[in-house]
DNA sequence: CGCGATTTGTGCACGTCTTCACAAGCGCCT
DNA sequence: AGGCGCTTGTGAAGACGTGCACAAATCGCG
């Protein structure tokens, strides 16, 4: 296929230029690839073969490849992809081009964190908004940004083109934050609290759960933990494990 | 199929009932079915159906009764199933009848957030130590815990028998506490740093990238804006756009 | 005791994701 | 110019996950 269907030109936005549809696993490496990127370009590359960013990026290096394939990337056979245009390419698709503007709602223990989180910034995302319901903490300031109430999320709204809405809160408020979020317009949220949000069609929601997380973890390592009783005496101790990792084919090293 | 094969006794460990080997989606979904299941239990029910735990965790009814009837569960036809023994089944084979330890490292922003947050104590999770590179850092007392030097690891380890790791250093330190993590037989690990681990084979890792979730969202919203200004006239200006969803079919409410 | 209402558990078909394996293409060296 | 080695892009097969639809099982009631 030399003949590319020009997927977007990412220099200027208006002419809209007909996202191809990605499937979800992949929209969900190529933040990943672009992390990667950026670090090959700061160690000095100009270019790098399939396998040498599937290795970066902690995949297999055929679904790479298809991966780069379905956003109709240009690599040269024989060589491998360019890094800057790659880098283009996949920040155009991810929208990244754009600056967007998050209001984090909930400034508790989390939102602290997340306030003076330099990953948003690195990115194309800018706070625009710290909100919280509780009085008390109204008008604090973090990392050069001041809380406001969250009853003057319309107003701000008003303002700026919030387009992503985190929350940060207790699961108990979260229901009532994510309704007044959609109200504003808001269609993307990432969620923090330990709760199932119900939201009208349209608006995206994923989730992050620290507990769930070391939950899946606590699994394996029971799993993993019968597995070697197993093959003992049967009733011997549980007491100190280390030493030396005896599984052998257990499970694959990097989780997804 | 009547014919259970008992497939644990949560009361007492000791026997290693052969765990059932659970695909790693169901095993995913788990956690989440267990907070719902505690959240109707302290509303009073007694038992539940299929139906009604789904629409609480967020879930197809069948997907549901199919992730439950890999682990064998007990749920009575014509009736539901019963919340106390559901709740005991899960947790057994989540391995979280025993109280694990874990060892957080890094007590920057992200890490003082962590080492506060509840979630971890109310499921069965205990902060054993928190660990520091930062020799500033080390003395500090964070909830009722006192920052110890990464160096110590080895001798806390000899101590409390380390269940799983967490990583909430800068990207450039993590691949350090990695490896020391998994010299003093750490099999888990659940890595906040925007970087790629290696470990060996055996070792579990998960990773949670608040960067990546948002650039997640923000493709879909770009994929959203493409698709509302396709229908109109075309070089219209993207300046204000809120005021009613429009868009209709495009993609499912909660994502994983 | 039998019947109907209800709900679980599951066979089956479908869609998505992954992985292999290889042809097509590109650059370099002679 | 031609050949050779290397790398991309992709068809095809297999693994995995999802959802429907229904049989089997249980309870309650007349």
């Amino acid at each position: 296929m030399s003949q590319h269907r020009h997927p977007g030109a990412p220099g200027r936005a208006g002419a809209v230029p007909a996202l191809p549809d990605l499937p979800e696993a992949t929209v969900a490496r190529l933040p990943e690839y672009l992390r990667a990127l950026h670090n090959l370009a700061e160690s000095g590359h100009e270019t790098v073969s399939s396998e040498g960013l599937a290795g970066a990026a902690g995949v297999n290096s055929a679904k790479l490849r298809k991966d780069l394939s379905h956003l109709g990337s240009y690599g040269t056979r024989g060589v491998g992809y360019d890094l800057a245009l790659l880098i283009e390419q996949i920040e155009y698709v991810l929208g990244l081009t754009q600056r967007r503007a998050v209001a984090l709602v909930g400034v508790g223990n989390l939102g602290h964190a997340l306030a003076g989180y330099d990953g948003f910034a690195s990115r194309g995302f800018r706070i625009a908004a710290l909100l919280d319901a509780d009085a008390a903490r109204v008008g604090e300031e973090i990392n050069g940004l001041v809380v406001h109430h969250i009853d003057e999320l319309p107003r701000i709204a008003a303002e700026e083109a919030l387009a992503i809405g985190v929350i940060a809160t207790p699961a108990a408020a979260a229901q009532g934050v994510a309704d007044q979020l959609v109200a504003v317009g808001v269609t993307s949220i990432l969620n923090f609290a330990p709760c199932v949000l119900s939201v009208p069609e349209g608006v995206d929601v994923r989730k992050v759960d620290l507990a769930i997380e070391l939950q899946i973890l606590s699994f394996h390592e029971h799993r993993k933990a019968s597995l070697t009783a197993l093959p003992a005496t049967g009733g011997s101790a549980l007491t100190a494990l280390p030493g030396g990792l005896a599984v052998t084919d257990t499970q694959e090293a990097i989780g997804t």
